[in-house]
Order: structure tokens, then sequence, then C-alpha cells
RNA sequence: GGAGGGCUGGCAGAACGGCGAUUGCACCGGUCUUGAAAACCGGCGUCCUUACGGACUUGGGGGUUCGAAUCCCUCGCCCUCCGCCA
């Protein structure tokens, strides 16, 4: 959410950075309902402060054994009372109205993000390692999972339906181990602290994070409830603090968490149909923070090379792209994507999505720090990254460490975690 | 699922339905000091207003009342006990 004093004082360049993201804000609307509330609110205000006085008048001449002066007063109040009553209503609906209508305004981008209108106008950032060159033909996942019976799609959908994966064997135990590996390199050596929240949350939560009013339809609710499955580990993450005032020495606050992840994928029907890259439910492993607001673009550089090193250390090839401003999430500034290099598909494929948001989620998560110096509360900024997406990984170790009799060699860093396995075959 | 107790400012903890929440601790600023501590003074939630001011804020929402932290209803959460259960 921005901020309505903001867009009041920069109309102009909001209406700029919000087109160049390909959202129009109706700045008449917008008026129309600020200009109501306020005056709204000073009706109600000035009403509130007559009752206030008048009831406390009522009291002192009953104190006073003045029954009939207070009787008559009191008569006038409970007038007073019924308007305030009316016009309350009509205030929380303009409220309301404001208060929503900012809710469904994206964030505005970083002066460092490139303009543009879809992915094709995202700027390479830089590269890392080369893809291998395969002197035979190379299969993609799916295949490859068949073949060493590590990955059943189809008894999966038996299960449940499309979209969904059944991992048998190392196939299951590469997924543990890429969780468990993640999790220790950033608790171990990039400082983050270890949580592993709830993988439903609540209304409130997800509006904190930017992801409902406007995207219920990317959701499953859970029926009954006001509850909806977790789509990443960003939102209940992030909406620890929710409605807290941290203080400035606990700044910048790391977290990583694995969760499962579950997404509609509502318009991407007959898109990545096949495998494993697009699930209805994925496995993830997440970087949070939250930052005092001078240090964010820093602390978003560096958690954009906490994933990268993931990526590294189990030798995949990758790229970092700097997100335009069409190609960008609702409630980010400022996104680097990470891209792992997938054979079967000859190109690189997103693996991690590294965001800085500002104080957009603040804002509307209520998530603030008392200044050292005394000064008013301020919000924090948020940040997050995927460090990585399990599945996706398992697609890059799986076609980029393919051998010709048809094994996978498994990662060196990875080879503890997975009992001593150096190798997949049958 | 049943019974009971609770929810107040960053924390702790008061407040017969009546001058719009007492106090302590923590934190920030100032005075004092060579420096620090102590002491003293001030500040330390949100909104409206150019300002002066004003309104709101005792878990959320609603009700009763001239007036609600206080009474009633409802929802949420926490604690204790019973039942069921991985």
């Amino acid at each position: 959410m921005l901020d309505s004093k903001y867009i009041e004082e920069n109309m102009d360049k909001v209406r700029g950075k919000l087109a160049e993201r390909g959202a129009e804000i109706d700045f008449e609307e917008f008026w129309a309902l600020d200009r109501g509330r306020k005056e709204i609110i000073k009706k109600v205000e000035k009403l509130e402060r007559e009752r206030n006085i008048g009831s406390k008048k009522v009291g002192e001449l009953r104190r006073e054994g003045k029954k009939e002066e207070a009787q008559e007063l009191q008569e006038e109040m409970k007038r007073t009372s019924v308007q305030i009553k009316e016009l309350g209503e009509l205030r929380a609906r303009a409220e309301e109205a404001f208060r929503n209508f900012l809710l469904t305004i994206p964030n505005i981008s970083h002066d460092s993000v490139p303009v543009g209108g879809s992915d094709a106008d995202n700027v390479e950032i830089r590269k890392w390692g080369e893809p291998k060159d395969f002197d035979f033909e190379p299969k993609d996942h799916v295949e490859i999972g068949k073949d060493l019976d590590i990955l059943d799609l189809d008894r999966a959908a038996k299960i449940t339906g499309a979209r969904f994966a059944l991992y048998k064997g190392l196939g299951a135990r590469l997924e543990r181990a890429l969780i468990n590996f993640m999790l220790d390199l950033h608790t171990n050596e990039h400082g983050y602290t270890e949580v592993l929240p709830p993988f439903m949350a609540n209304t409130d939560s997800f509006i904190g994070t930017g992801n409902l009013p406007k995207f219920e339809e990317d959701l499953f609710k859970i029926e009954g409830t006001d509850f909806y499955l977790v789509p990443t580990a960003e939102v209940p993450v992030t909406n620890i603090h929710r409605d807290e005032i941290l203080k400035e020495d606990e700044l910048p606050i790391k977290y990583v968490a694995y969760t499962p992840c579950f997404r509609s994928e509502a318009g991407s029907y007959g898109k990545d149909v096949r495998g494993i890259i697009r699930q209805h439910q994925f496995n993830k492993v997440e970087l949070v923070k939250f930052s005092n607001p001078d240090s964010s673009y820093e602390e978003h550089e560096s958690l954009t090379e906490n994933a990268a090193r993931v990526l590294e250390l189990l030798g995949l090839p990758y790229r970092v792209v700097l997100l335009c401003t069409g190609d960008m999430g609702f409630s980010s500034a400022k996104t680097y994507d990470l891209e792992v290099w997938v054979p079967s598909e000859n190109t690189f494929r997103e693996i991690s999505s590294c965001s800085n948001f500002e104080d957009f989620q603040a804002r509307r998560a209520s998530i603030r720090y008392r200044p050292k110096d005394g000064s008013k509360v301020k919000l924090v900024h948020t940040l997050n990254g995927s460090g990585l997406a399990v599945g996706r990984t398992v697609i890059g170790i799986l076609e980029n460490f393919q051998e010709a009799d048809g094994s996978v060699t498994v990662p060196e860093v990875l080879v503890p975690y997975m009992g001593g396995v150096t190798k997949i075959s049958n």
C-alpha cells in the first residue's frame, strides 16, 4: 500500500511510475474518495467534540444538583448522539472505500528498475557457469525421473490430479536433501534464523503481503474457515511481525523457512503442462528480511547473493535478471530473478525471485521500528527471495548432471545429505 | 467438544459508568558532570488540521447510555481443568 499523503504530494510522479508498470490509477476517484473521507471526518469530529463537552457538563450539573438543567442537556446530547451514529456509518464506509482503493494500487518501482512491458524487456545482470555440452541427446527431467523410477507423475495425478508430483526412493531423498542443504547453508553461513511457520494463513496476513484482496483466484482457500494455503513462505514469515514495533538494534531480522507452496495456477492453463516446472504444490526454502529503510537495497543485493550461492555450490549454471517494470510482482519495488539453465528447453528458467518491497508490505501489515534517536516510529522495509524453489532445483540437477548411461551424478555438497550416494542410477 | 479464568501503551501493572487511563521499568532528548551513573525536566500510538486545536485508541466488531476500559452480545486469541486424539 502506498502512502496516501505521498500520492497527494507527488501525483505526477506516481502517475508516471504506475503507468510504467501498466497500472492506471484513477486520480479522479482518488481525490473524490479522499475529499469525501476528510469532509465526513471533520463533521463527525465536530459533533463528537460537542458530545464530549456536553456529556462532561451533564456529570457536573448532576453533581451540583441541578437536575433540570442536566436533564435538558441530556436530551440535546441524545440527539447529537444519534447524528454521530448516522454520520459515523458514513465515515466508516468512506474510510473503507478509500483504503480498499489504496489496497489495489501496486507498488512504485525503484529508479534503478528498467522500464518495459514484458519479460522481453528484462535486463540480464550477469551469468555464472557454463552449460554442459552433451555428447549425447539429453533427456528432460520427466524422462529421467521415469527411467530412474524416482518421479511418478501418472500416479500423482491419480491421487490428486494434474500438476502434482509423487517422488520415490532417491527422488524423494533428493528433494529432502536439498531442503536440508539450503536450510543449513542459510543458517550456518548466511546468518538467517530458521523458522517453520504454519502452512495456512488468515486473510489479514494475505492482505499484509499484498496477495489479497486482488489475487484471491491464485490461492486455495480452506472451506468454512478464514484460512488459505500459503503460496509461499513469504506470507506467514513476513506476518510474524505484523502489528509490531521492532527495536532498531534488532534490524535486520533475517529468517529462512521451508514450506510447501500451494498455488491454484488459475490462468496458466496449457502453460508448462509437462513435468514439474509448474505445480499446484511444490517445496521452497524462502529467505525473508526486515530491514532498516536506509540499508534495504544493500540487503537486497546480499539476499540475492545468498540465494545464488546455492546454485554455485550445486554447480548449476544460472543468470541473474533484473525484472522490468511490466514484469514485476504487485508488491515489489525491485526484483531480481535467478534463472537456472534447463538443457531440455535450451534456456534459463526462473528458480528464485528476490524482491525489495520497501515499505509497501510494512504499511499494510503495520510493521514498524522505533528509531534509536527517539524520533517517531517508522515503517521497516521487507524483502524476500527464494533460496531456492526445490522442485526446480531438482529439474536442474537431473537435467544438467545426467550421464550418457542414464544415471545422474549427485553434486558433491549434497552427497552427505544423500547418505553417501554419489550417483542415482538403476 | 464441555467448564472456568483472562486480553489495558515497548514491558510490568492500577482504574465505584462521569474532569477523556494512576504508576513503575525500558527507551530518546535536555539540565547537571571531565565522562558516566544518580537526580531533575520533557518526550515516547493513530487520524483530521497550514496552524491553534480537535477526534480516536484499554484484543476485533456491535449494542445499552447524555457519557463505556468498566454493563450486554458476538468473534478472535491466551491460560487452567475435563473428554477425545497423532
